[in-house]
DNA sequence: CTGAAAGCGCTTACAG
DNA sequence: CTGAAAGCGCTTACAG
């Protein structure tokens, strides 16, 4: 009355069921957590009692009892320049959608990046979370040791490749991914395998290189690979493509360290008056929109697989340092690796399913109703 | 010892600061949440004693006890098809990044599509949320007149254009965005705007359409506005765009209700043998990556205050429904609107600040620590 | 198999 | 201005 808002109807509580179903509270709280402990008849008339009164079990009285949130906070950050794809929003997304499924839920915040672990220690001081899911690792990243060293559950979606000791991580393995596009470009008819990849030194990146390098080798290929570098930029990732096309005959392929190179080297080949797929394949890595919309054969991170590791190693009890799982991408073929001379009716068994045209290509789909 | 994870330090509570400052613990509560009624030395001595020991207040306790959550959740689902640019996932980093400053967080939930409310209704019923911020609203949407009737506290981001008197929501002013995408091009010696939209029908799509027509009409250009129509889908946008080109002249301009159409209108210069900006002026929607990418200039929507009227909103006491913020969008400009014969020089007041080159286009930035 | 007791950590009126 | 009392809704040993 007093101005303020109320909810049309009280929730149900324990003490509710209980009166309900003629126990006490303490049994209705048994027939939730320890169901085996109860008599058969009491289940179900207390289950019923449940069920009528929609009860919900109260989330902030179970935390405070139970001294655990059943919640992990994930770190978010505005996206950085040149960094296409939001692969972290996938993740998120993914994680989300299985967080029920490990009974727990999921906390985002935006912690001070110049005090970075006091964001993390305020947070866990409230008791709001539990521990973390780390989105991805930094060079020098002081988060892992910090967590561990304070016995706060973590995992991590990246290896720490600074520390090969530490675990507690997802990855996907981008080496084994580089050797399945070469497989397919090789199958699709594609006559050498070009690499544009980013400058060495980024441990993501020459673990790309060296999955195209052993993809090569695994054909035979050994002989003068041409390689290219850029950084994450179409401008310089599109000059790197124009100088591998010096060298690279029509019949030849890219494959690209990420989707933005893989954009320059599109750009590059219709720069040459050639037809992408049609004379020069390209492959992408992190199948983002772009590569939806440009019709670009990409890696495509299991996300879906990751989220669900991301979980079973961070709710895993104590501080295991062997836990990790590193998981295959696989290839979503479009155009761009398409020869219609040679390519079509030949599906390479070692690659994901291609989807129908219709599906990865839709004419006419219904407007979203963006913002 | 047991063989369970145990947390490196015990966290102090309200009773330990009590002892320390040698008050109850009622006081040191006070002190929190009713300074005005706490001596002033007393207040220091707390103080000093809640800095040293650590102490932060359990959420969980708080909660159960204040009988709120302080939390809203926020819906997520997997991208829609051709659904470039995600700007919901920006829309949850400043949702994220504004939440200590109002005293709450987000919870994500990800709700059975097919149950939609169930999703809603369950994540409510355990107390874990106050209320919820929707991230989009969609045609015949049941959760804005659901949440009213259950007294649930909400804010949409998008307005409901189904339902006029329906207010708590946050937009983005699509028309004033177009208009002011107009004013730009005339500025920068573009002698007529095309305009590549979706079809009829969309609420969105025919906002931004009136904005197009309302700009032209202010620079008193009202004969024989030049328009085509394509889905949210490249190759569509690609033909639509070749159509316009046939009665566009070298000097025009095409605005774009989207990004993706924005690709389809560069693609199709391009393959006119044109040069996007210095022959043809071309402005997409949403400032996405790809825009970022395509040297695009394109309209964006103001993330971060729409952030925080969304929390103005959604923690307004009662259901006030005349709770609305309508936000107008700024233009990033890039290379895609700039004729280096004319446009130089000649800064439009009216737009937003140009980016210096090197920040939009960065060449040799350092390489991300992707996935 | 079931229930009485204790308590998780805090806040909210309300005496003094 | 400060403190004793009550209680938010649940779970966890532990008697019976």
């Amino acid at each position: 009355m007093a101005g303020g808002s109320r909810q049309s109807r009280e929730r149900a509580t324990i003490i509710d069921v209980a009166a309900a179903a003629g126990v006490s509270r303490q049994t209705v709280s048994n027939v939730l957590n320890n169901p085996d402990r109860v008599a058969a008849d009491t289940l179900t008339r207390v289950h019923r009692e449940i069920d009528r009164l929609g009860f919900s079990p109260n989330a902030a009285a179970q935390q405070l009892r139970r001294r655990k949130a059943s919640a992990y906070g994930f770190e978010v950050n505005p996206s950085g320049v040149g960094r296409m794809g939001h692969i972290l929003d996938g993740f998120l997304v993914e994680l989300t959608v299985a967080a029920p499924g490990h009974s727990c839920h999921l906390v985002t915040f935006a912690p001070d990046l110049a005090n970075l672990l006091d964001g993390y220690d305020q947070i866990l001081a409230t008791g709001l979370v539990d521990g973390f899911v780390l989105g991805d690792t930094r060079h020098g990243d002081p988060r892992p040791a910090w967590l561990l060293a304070n016995n706060v559950p973590f995992v991590t979606f990246g290896r720490i490749w600074d520390d090969p000791q530490m675990g507690r991580w997802v990855d996907v393995d981008g080496r084994s991914g580089m050797e399945l596009a070469v497989e397919h470009l090789l199958a699709q008819g594609y006559t050498s395998v070009a690499y544009l990849g980013w400058p060495d030194g980024s441990p993501v990146g020459d673990d790309r290189r060296r999955g195209w390098l052993a993809g090569l080798a695994g054909a035979g290929l050994t002989r003068a690979p041409l390689a290219e570098e850029a950084a994450q930029d179409l401008t310089a990732a599109t000059a790197a493509a124009e100088r591998l096309l010096e060298h690279l005959a029509p019949g030849g392929a890219i494959l690209c360290a990420s989707d933005l190179l893989a954009l320059g080297a599109l750009r590059a080949v219709r720069n040459h008056g050639l037809e992408p797929g049609e004379d020069i394949g390209v492959v992408g890595f992190d199948d983002s929109d772009v590569a939806e919309a440009l019709q670009l054969t990409s890696l495509r991170q299991p996300l879906q697989e990751a989220a669900a590791e991301a979980w079973r190693i961070v709710q895993a009890p104590g501080t295991d340092l062997s836990l990790t799982a590193l998981l295959a991408p696989t290839l979503t073929v479009r155009s761009s690796t398409v020869r219609s001379s040679t390519g079509r009716g030949t599906p390479n068994p070692t690659t994901t399913p291609t989807p129908t045209p219709s599906a990865t290509r839709p004419d006419g789909i219904p407007i979203p109703e963006e913002q």
